[in-house]
RNA sequence: CGCGGAGUGGAGCAGUCUGGUAGCUCGUCGGGCUCAUAACCCGAAGGUCAUAGGUUCAAAUCCUGUCUCCGCAACCA
């Protein structure tokens, strides 16, 4: 594998992250992560989307510029993936210069080969709302739900894109790569909906939104979220439709583009179109995730139960995102939805991260320096009995990534973990030492940390903080590759003394949950 | 009849495509161990697989009907 592209939704600046945006980007990072440990060239992009009519009416509303808003709530985005260990190579804006430039230049080539004409259409527009709506989003009277104003018919004169002249292109193509689409089960809504599409509309009259990027030529029209929004995908990497450059043709076609499933239609179908448009290849696979929903009941502001990303760290005091990661990342299959409660946050990370796997390096270190002082010698190194099943999970582990099931692939690492506590469960060292078999022993206890090694290796992605914890206490090399992994890990000598044994996750306490200090 | 997803022990889920002893994680109860973070290991209880029919030697799985919940359609991450 020479290179990994992978990229998350730009997310859209109108309000401050939440527990949703974080799912996306934690999931993508996880998945980032693991491919660095087996090619070394990943590049994953995040971003923000940062123009619209919603962006321009919030900004009044506040009395600073759209540019000071985005800015403003831009930098929220990036603390939030800065607290939770989202390590992306370029954070994209839609208004960064380079961006609105190849927009511009990518409209215009559509436009001049035909792909984008000037159409008219009538609409109901409300003066209220500053917007054309909806028919069907008009209350019985036909006025706006809103306002309570009978919108008027105004007919406006608009840049349309020719999706109709895709459409079979994109059905032969989603037909054709059943892992384009994944879950696979998705693929078929997206059928669905291409049976009756319409060309689209990819512009606005700057008379209504005037917080979009010009079209070139054009003085009354700027461009719609379509092509401005769905770019950033190659702007960021420096498409330009004469000369792209180096870093595009390195890392284009994106080997995965995660989005949220209710923006899957989008990506799906518009963005191929684009794609197929400029005469480019179509990402790898389209990975749509399900939502979470707070106590069995969906997130929304109305509901108040918005939960922001980094509120779970706070109201459990947790220095590390590494449970958060772990429990987003676990408690769903990807791509469908999954729950959150902290009731069952602390459960899951309890038992797997504390009472399995921190717990099972701290009695194995306890004992190496209990009853060597520390040393690892040379006789204690012999036939391993996990090294198969943990050679094996490495395996299994790389598959369900190229699978993208980062759930799956969690439970095999426990499931690991498992099988090394029962083993030392089994061989009981502590009675091998009083009947002084100490090679013997010694052999266990080297058998569990050469797999301990592996198991830090594998939970890296998900845990990046107590993977170095663990590797640190280890003195292995936690930049190993996952192909170079072996069940020989441990090094002669002394390994480690009673003062630097450290639990690396520690059991989260009832008192800690505490449910008010949680923000909204 | 707009389209789609879901209904499996107390909780969350897998299994359904390719019919063949109902499984996983967590919790509960009992026992064991004592190296360790009230941790670890073993055992047990607990399910008419939403429901009514059908196909079959055999159905959680395939077919038909019904009920319930949810999503999309409609710029909600």
């Amino acid at each position: 594998m020479e290179k990994f592209y992978l990229t998350t939704a730009i997310d859209y600046v109108n309000g401050a992250p939440h527990i949703g945006h974080a799912y996306e980007k934690i999931l993508t990072d996880i998945i980032a992560r693991h491919y660095t440990q087996r090619c070394d060239d990943v590049f994953f992009l995040t971003g923000t989307d940062e123009h619209g009519i919603k962006i321009q009416k919030t900004a009044a509303e506040k009395g600073i510029t759209p540019k000071e808003l985005c800015d403003e709530n831009a930098q929220k985005f990036k603390d939030a993936w800065k607290a939770l260990d989202v390590d992306y190579t370029k954070f994209i804006r839609t208004t960064d210069e380079e961006h609105e430039k190849i927009v511009q230049q990518i409209f215009n080539k559509l436009l001049e080969q035909g792909d984008i004409y000037k159409h008219s259409y009538e609409g109901l527009y409300c003066t209220g709302c500053e917007c054309f709506l909806n028919p069907k989003d008009l209350t019985e009277d036909g006025l706006c739900p809103d306002h309570r104003k009978k919108p008027e018919v105004v007919s406006e004169e608009n840049y349309f894109f020719k999706l109709t002249k895709y459409k079979d292109a994109i059905i032969k193509y989603i037909k054709e790569h059943p892992d384009f689409i994944v879950p696979e089960f998705r693929a078929n809504e997206v059928i669905n909906q291409l049976e009756d599409i319409q060309d689209i509309s990819v512009s606005r009259a700057k008379s209504n939104v005037q917080w979009g990027i010009d079209v070139l030529g054009d003085e009354e029209q700027s461009i719609y979220v379509w092509i401005d929004a769905l770019s950033n995908y190659i702007t960021a990497l420096g498409y330009d439709t004469e000369n792209p450059s180096e870093t595009f043709k390195k890392y284009w076609p994106a080997d995965v583009q995660v989005i949220g499933k209710d923006i899957l239609k989008f990506h799906s179908i518009y963005w191929p179109a684009f794609l197929m448009a400029l005469n480019l290849p179509l990402p790898k696979h389209i990975l749509a995730h399900g939502w979470i929903t707070i106590d069995e009941s969906k997130m929304s502001k109305s509901l108040g139960n918005v939960i922001s990303p980094t509120s779970v760290l706070e109201s459990f005091n947790l220095e590390h995102p590494d449970a958060f990661r772990y429990y987003m990342a676990t408690s769903a299959p990807c791509g469908r939805d999954g729950n959150y409660s902290d009731e069952d946050f602390k459960e899951k990370v309890n038992a797997h991260l504390a009472n399995s796997m921190g717990n099972l390096l701290n009695r194995t270190l306890s004992m190496l320096v209990k009853y060597f002082d520390g040393e690892v010698k040379p006789e204690f190194k012999g036939e391993n009995p996990l090294a198969k099943k943990a050679l094996g999970t490495v395996q299994i582990v790389k598959n369900h990534f190229d699978n993208f099931e980062i759930a799956e692939a969690g439970l095999e690492i426990t499931s690991l973990v498992d099988a090394a506590n029962k083993y030392v469960q089994d061989t009981a060292p502590w009675t091998l030492a009083k009947e002084e078999k100490m090679t013997e022993c010694g052999q266990v206890l080297v058998n569990v940390l050469d797999v301990m090694c592996i198991i830090a290796s594998l939970i890296y992605p998900y845990c990046p903080n107590i993977a170095r914890d663990m590797a640190r206490q280890l003195s292995f090399d936690l930049s190993t590759k996952l192909d170079d992994l072996t069940a020989d890990n441990i090094k002669y000598g002394k390994l480690i003394s009673k003062e630097d044994i450290k639990p690396v996750f520690l059991r989260l306490d009832s008192e800690l949950a505490d449910k008010s200090a949680k923000k909204s």
